[in-house]
DNA sequence: GCTTGTGTGCGCGTTTATGCGCGTTAGATT
DNA sequence: AATCTAACGCGCATAAACGCGCACACAAGC
């Protein structure tokens, strides 16, 4: 049986009996537990079922309570984002201001955010938003119009309630990171949100892994110059040296 | 049985009956009532349910009255809720602009909102902006401080982002509803947010269960006069016959 | 013929889920 | 108000599920 027809085949199964666990894959299809949590692995990230502990749901069944559970593990065995993460939580300090850009990047650092006096959270995503309030930190969300695809917020009520702040640091992802065309987004909106952010932050990060160095997106929002990279991994020769970047 | 189906199986209970104890969950699932605790936290964390001592009731329940057992469970208001939101969701019309305020009713009004065009909806909570973003409506949230335990959005810059706004009708619950104390909620903040908002309604609808009728909690955000009230079961003689008193 | 790559199974250490026992707490009863 | 009972949370032990590395098999390409 080709791998594709078998993975095909675990999809109809979820979708018929709404939830299978890992063994009755495993018999119905004739091969070990441990190609079927390969193949759910690979169905999860496709997003044509949800893996869950045990087995996996279909996509509808699953909703809620992914949120919290597998959102916070999807990506965990990256040990250059947990450092590019501590080492950037590290730099937050007490009775501060901060803002926290949407991304995945920027959710790893939540968890690794300290529990500081007086410090506030200034978030562009509502799923930030509520890992933020969900550890106990003081959160404020911006207003706009909600992305679905990105949970993030944007619009001009977006950027009139940034008017209103000055944040003593923030954090931010970035798509591509390269020295001539700066920091880069895929969206006109997200990509204005963050440029407005910037604007009103006095220490300003770019956490993001090796791979984004040299890669371009669409719509700039900041100058290479502009913010302090924080980064671990292979980052190419030419931009090792250059002082506004802290490998870790 | 996956845990995951255990978890769905307890909330489509719960929202079945009202409310459950844990050693009838325990029985009806065969497992220990250890395990439905944990199960029950869980849910509660996700605010799928609300956990009480005892066992656990459905979200609507839960906010009436803060410390409530298990025991008196009027279970009922369950359909009386479908017909309340059914109702309401068909008040809205195409290209038009509508507020949802939070709270666990208006979250069940979702679900039955109609997918017209045209239309978006702003919210002052984060749960009900992912819920609607999830459906596909167009979805706006207010800016402003997260309080974590409701997950609504409270302060200046929620009541200066609802200053932009004009609304063409408007959804609210109430904790208290009687006509010389008005509308009232638990909460000075949250208050503030429900006022402004209606402030800038048009078409202002309250939806909620009979049992608030003569409730008065703390803080009053509205006049009695100042909206409809869409409503459902035994209502109190008195406020049968006003005229925006709607029963379903 | 040799290399390279991919898919699969297996073993191992780690994580997670569950049940049980205990002391503590919250509601109910009087 | 005092007492009683059931519910509760916590820690621990166990078993299942899990992820990962390794080895092997087979196929494709040089």
């Amino acid at each position: 049986m080709l791998a594709e027809d078998r993975l095909n085949a675990i999809v109809s199964m979820v979708q018929q009996a709404g939830s299978v666990t890992v063994p009755e894959l495993a018999e119905a299809l004739g091969v070990t537990a441990s190609t079927i949590r390969r193949d759910l692995q690979t169905l999860d990230r496709a997003h044509r079922i949800a893996k869950v502990h045990g087995g996996a749901t279909s996509l509808e069944r699953a909703h809620v309570t992914r949120d919290l559970t597998i959102n916070e593990r999807s990506d965990l065995h990256n040990d250059d984002k947990e450092r590019i993460c501590a080492r950037a939580a590290a730099l937050v300090e007490p009775e501060s201001f901060v803002y926290i850009d949407s991304g995945s990047t920027t959710l790893r650092l939540i968890e690794h955010l300290p529990r500081l006096e007086g410090v506030t959270y200034v978030t562009d995503s509502v799923l930030h938003a509520q890992h933020l309030a969900l550890r106990g930190m003081r959160t404020v969300v911006l207003g706009g119009e909600l992305k679905p695809e990105t949970e993030a917020l944007v619009g001009p009520d977006a950027l009139a309630t940034l008017d209103h702040y000055n944040f003593n640091c923030g954090f931010w992802g970035s798509n591509g990171i390269a020295a001539e065309q700066g920091f880069t987004a895929p969206d006109i909106e997200e990509a204005q949100v963050k440029r407005i952010s910037m604007r009103h932050t006095a220490k300003r990060f770019v956490i993001s892994d090796a791979s984004k160095f040299g890669m371009v997106a669409p719509v700039k929002f900041a100058d290479f110059r502009d913010a302090t990279i924080i980064t671990a991994g292979e980052v190419p020769a030419k931009y090792q040296s250059m002082d506004n970047v802290i490998t870790v």
